[in-house]
DNA sequence: ATGAAAGCGCTAACAC
DNA sequence: GTGTTAGCGCTTTCAT
């Protein structure tokens, strides 16, 4: 029989309403004497007497708890922002319920259901982008969100960002500076817009140093191993062999360098590449990936931030973006051509 | 406003109870008209109605809410055993909070707490076992629990495990058959019962080939790409060079190929190396790893099982061991010395 | 310095 | 075929 506040009430001879004002530290503002109070936290030690949130939330309209929805949280990427996110609001006395969605849009319709069905306090969504109505789902129930990394036009919100284009431009203007023309884009979903973002910098970088890009050079797919890889092995088999590859995130990348690697090419002497994402692999290389770093753990800790003062605060803010920059970190992958 | 039972009853003109048993799918055993149910579905659907599940759980004493705790979310195996739990617990109508504890007792502690608090259905628990008070906390309430990847003498209980002694030994076993003396085992925490089956497993393969192990060929740590880096390292600058390493874990085989980079030295050509735990980057090496792989997917799915058996059968059902075999999955990261 | 009572939103036993 | 009622465990207003 687990114990609720009537126990230790009956026990003590007091009533539940003192119990409750004991264990919630509010015996000194209601003034009850030292002794009851003492006896009932005493009581409740000994019974391992745990709170019912349940109940809890119920009569208090709120549950302490975040829904954070990810994509796939094998990827370092999101499994590392969980940690982050998860650590700074166990601090705070919130709890997180985990969805990964798949990259499939029912799931994070499903998902975005049950969250709202918990009455979570809000949640912290990295959406898949193929249909935004899920999101506004979120945002008739008026339920704190911050969308995280992506950013949909026409869409208010809080989001958390980095700076996709210019991070993208550093990198492939630094390929152009070592000589490169011959630079392909692999890249993710068309729909996704970091992958547009860090498109439009590609294109811009190379447009301001007029060089022109041949279709062929643009492989737009999906954040996968597979698609990195596939990219570039159908790139260095054809007979317009790039000399640089850019990948737009970190799983793209790694599937990239294994294609590199089975056409029995090195890097960097045979081919450049760079990309977004940093990533422990990056450094395990033969010849260590030169990379776009993004701040993952400022971009967690002020999503987590936006969220509560959202949650804690008042919901009338204004809609804030967390604007971050990223970092090249230059390590061996890419080739010095002039 | 957030619509409630009450809102739509009033709105249909009927009682609670009916709206309850219509939305609950339970109106024809109840007798209840095709009009009536009809008013009330779409009407539930029109104001997008959410059944608050923080009320249902208090009534029914049952949260559809599954706790799983691990000690280091970005470790590809915990993030690979949260997707699996994760996706198949949903499809039964579960929902997963997530606990870090970054091998820390003290969060490990209070995650249990919050869990036991919120009346979770069940646990899923990767224990520290620096100490078991916490692990007894959660049987003294009877909340199901399913201890993931840990091995405690001694405490009856649901286990998920591997078959740690015997892979380890298949592998130790082909170094020896490849004419390796000089073996050396990189391990985790030790009072971590991985870690002593691994290394029981590497003594009983040595002893059977009567290889005596000198006490500095033994270095316990904990699990992080830091001791694994540092062990190797300090090894290969001895005046007593091992042949190969063993290393007991992803991170620590992870660190100790780094530390053999730094080291000027070639795997397998000069050192070579096995370890627990299958990754992808291990097939990203210039030379592929040989590795004990582990059923990730499997033992996710056991202990699902396990702990929904449990939950949904009876709790008076005899404890269980799911023990799996592991996979040798034999790369290019050791050398022939024959 | 403490208790009584109401109510959060839901389900189900019992009533008609 | 549907309503009434009680109660899950908690917090808080109001009363004394």
């Amino acid at each position: 029989m687990i114990p609720t506040l009537q126990t230790i009430a009956d026990r003590v001879n007091v009533s539940r309403s003192t119990v409750s004002r004991v264990l919630n530290n509010k015996w000194k503002m209601y003034g009850i004497s030292q002794a009851t109070a003492d006896k009932i936290t005493s009581l409740a030690k000994e019974l391992h007497y745990l709170k019912n949130e349940a109940a809890r939330s119920l009569r208090e309209k709120k549950t302490f708890t975040i829904g954070v929805i990810v994509r796939d949280i094998t990827n370092p990427f999101y499994s590392q922002l969980v940690k982050f996110v998860e650590s700074a609001l166990y601090s705070k006395g919130y709890t997180i319920i985990i969805c990964n969605t798949g990259y499939d849009l029912d799931r994070e319709n499903g998902h975005i259901n049950v969250l709202l069905s918990r009455r979570v306090d809000g949640i912290i969504l990295s959406p898949i982008q193929k249909s935004i109505e899920n999101i506004f789902k979120i945002k008739d129930r008026n339920v704190p969100l911050a969308l995280f990394d992506c950013k949909i036009d026409d869409l208010e919100a809080d989001y958390i960002l980095v700076d996709n284009e210019a991070g993208t431009m550093e990198a492939v203007s630094y390929l152009i500076d070592q000589g490169h023309k011959k630079i392909v884009y692999i890249g993710g979903n068309p729909y996704d817009s970091n992958n547009r973002l860090r498109y439009a910098g590609y294109r811009n970088s190379l447009s301001l140093a007029s060089i022109s890009i041949p279709d062929h050079y643009v492989k737009h797919g999906n954040y996968s191993f597979k698609h990195g890889y596939e990219a570039a092995t159908q790139l260095l088999r054809s007979n317009d062999v790039p000399t640089a590859f850019f990948a737009a995130n970190n799983r793209i990348m790694l599937g990239a360098c294994k294609g590199i690697m089975d056409c029995g090419l090195q890097i960097p002497d045979d081919i450049s590449i760079v990309g977004f994402d940093d990533f422990e692999t990056a450094t395990m290389l033969p010849s260590p990936l030169t990379v776009i770093r993004q701040p993952l753990r400022e971009m967690a800790l002020n999503a987590v931030d936006l969220l509560l003062s959202r949650i804690e605060k008042a919901n009338n803010i204004p809609y804030m973006t967390s604007m971050l920059k990223t970092e090249f970190v230059i390590r061996n992958s890419t080739k010095n051509l002039n």
